[in-house]
DNA sequence: ATGCAGGCGCGCA
DNA sequence: TGCGCGCCTGCA
C-alpha cells in the first residue's frame, strides 16, 4: 500500500455534497475544510474539490486513477443522460438543475447488500456509526495521515461476529438478519461472484429477495448502487412522497400500491429511473 | 418525552 | 395474496 496522488481537470457533473449526501453511500465523512474521506475496499482517499478541479490523495493498492474512475462512474456521460431525463418533463428538469453533481457511484457490491440491510427503519447518522463500528470491529485497520481507518469486513471476516456481538454493536432487530446473510454468502448458498455477473435485472432481484431482510426497496437500491442497474426503482417513503406530489397529484399521500409507483416511472423515465429516482429523491428531501 | 427514521417479516383475513 | 402491525435504537 502506498500514498497516491491523482487530479481531474474540467471535471463537470461531478459535486461532492451531491455524490455523497444523496443517499446512497455511507462511509464518506466531510472534514472541516469541506473535503471528505472515505474508505472504498481497501483504499482510504481523501477528496478535495475546487469548482471543477478535484483532487485525490489516497492510500490503496493499484492504481488510484483506476479505482477513482470505477468507482465515480466517470465514463457514462452524464451530460447527455441529463439531457435526455431533463426533456421530459420540468419536474425532472428542476430536480436535475438542483442536485446537478449527483453521480451513482460503483459500490461494491457485498458492503452495499450489508448496508442497505441495516438502513430499514433507521436514520443515516445511525447507519453511518453501525457500519463505522462493524468495520472497527471485524475490519482491517489502516493508517493514512496519522489517523486509524478501517475497511468494511470481507465475509468471512463479519462470520466472526455472532448474533449477540452484532446486537452489541447496536443493530438491533436487524443483528440476525445480518448474520444469517453473512452465513449464506460465507456458505456460497448466495454466491456474490456469479450473481454480480448476472445479467438481468429481474434474475438478481429474485435473487436479493431469497435473503432475510432484503425487500424490494434494499433489493434495488443494492442494484442500483453497486450493480450500475439503472432501471430499477427504489421507492421509499421520500419517493414516494415526491411522486405523489408531482406526478398523482395525492397531496395526502393516500397508498399508492409499489406497482402502480413502479410503472409509473417505468413508463416515464424508462431505463433511466435508477437516475431519475436519485435526482427526485435528492431534491425533495433536501427543500423540505 | 413520545414519535419517528430511506422496511421487513410475520400473522391474520 | 394482501394488508396491518411490531420491531432495536437514537435523536429531536
Amino acid at each position: 500500500m502506498q500514498i497516491q496522488e491523482y487530479k481531474l481537470k474540467n471535471q463537470k457533473s461531478f459535486y461532492l455534497k451531491h455524490i455523497f449526501e444523496c443517499g446512497q453511500c455511507f462511509r464518506w465523512n466531510l472534514q472541516a475544510d469541506g473535503s471528505y474521506i472515505g474508505v472504498i475496499k481497501n483504499a482510504v482517499i481523501h477528496v478535495k474539490q475546487e469548482k471543477q478541479e478535484i483532487f485525490f490523495r489516497a492510500k490503496c493498492e493499484g492504481k488510484l486513477q483506476t479505482i477513482i474512475t470505477d468507482y465515480f462512474d466517470l465514463e457514462r456521460d452524464y451530460d447527455n443522460l441529463k439531457n435526455t431525463l431533463a426533456s421530459i418533463d420540468n419536474f425532472m428538469k428542476n430536480s436535475i438543475e438542483f442536485g446537478e453533481g449527483i453521480r451513482i457511484l460503483h459500490q461494491d457490491f457485498w458492503e452495499c447488500i450489508i448496508s442497505f440491510i441495516i438502513s430499514a427503519n433507521n436514520n443515516i447518522p445511525r447507519i453511518k456509526k453501525i457500519i463505522e463500528r462493524i468495520s472497527k470491529e471485524y475490519g482491517n485497520k489502516i493508517e493514512f495521515d496519522g489517523n486509524d481507518y478501517y475497511t468494511f469486513p470481507t465475509p468471512e471476516q463479519l462470520s466472526k461476529a455472532s448474533v449477540e456481538n452484532l446486537r452489541n454493536l447496536g443493530l438491533g432487530f436487524r443483528d440476525k438478519r445480518i448474520f444469517e446473510v453473512t452465513k449464506k454468502v460465507l456458505e456460497k448458498q448466495f454466491d456474490l461472484e456469479q450473481i454480480q455477473k448476472l445479467n438481468d435485472t429481474e434474475e438478481i432481484c429474485n435473487q436479493l429477495l431469497k435473503l432475510d431482510g432484503v425487500g424490494p426497496k434494499v433489493a434495488d437500491c443494492i442494484m442500483l448502487f453497486s450493480l450500475q442497474k439503472f432501471d430499477v426503482f427504489p421507492i421509499d417513503v421520500w419517493v414516494r412522497r415526491v411522486m405523489n406530489e408531482l406526478y398523482i397529484h395525492n397531496e395526502k399521500e393516500e397508498k399508492v400500491s409499489r406497482e402502480v409507483l413502479k410503472e409509473l416511472a417505468q413508463k416515464k423515465f424508462k431505463n433511466m429511473a435508477g437516475i431519475a429516482q436519485q435526482y427526485l429523491f435528492y431534491w425533495r428531501r433536501e427543500v423540505s
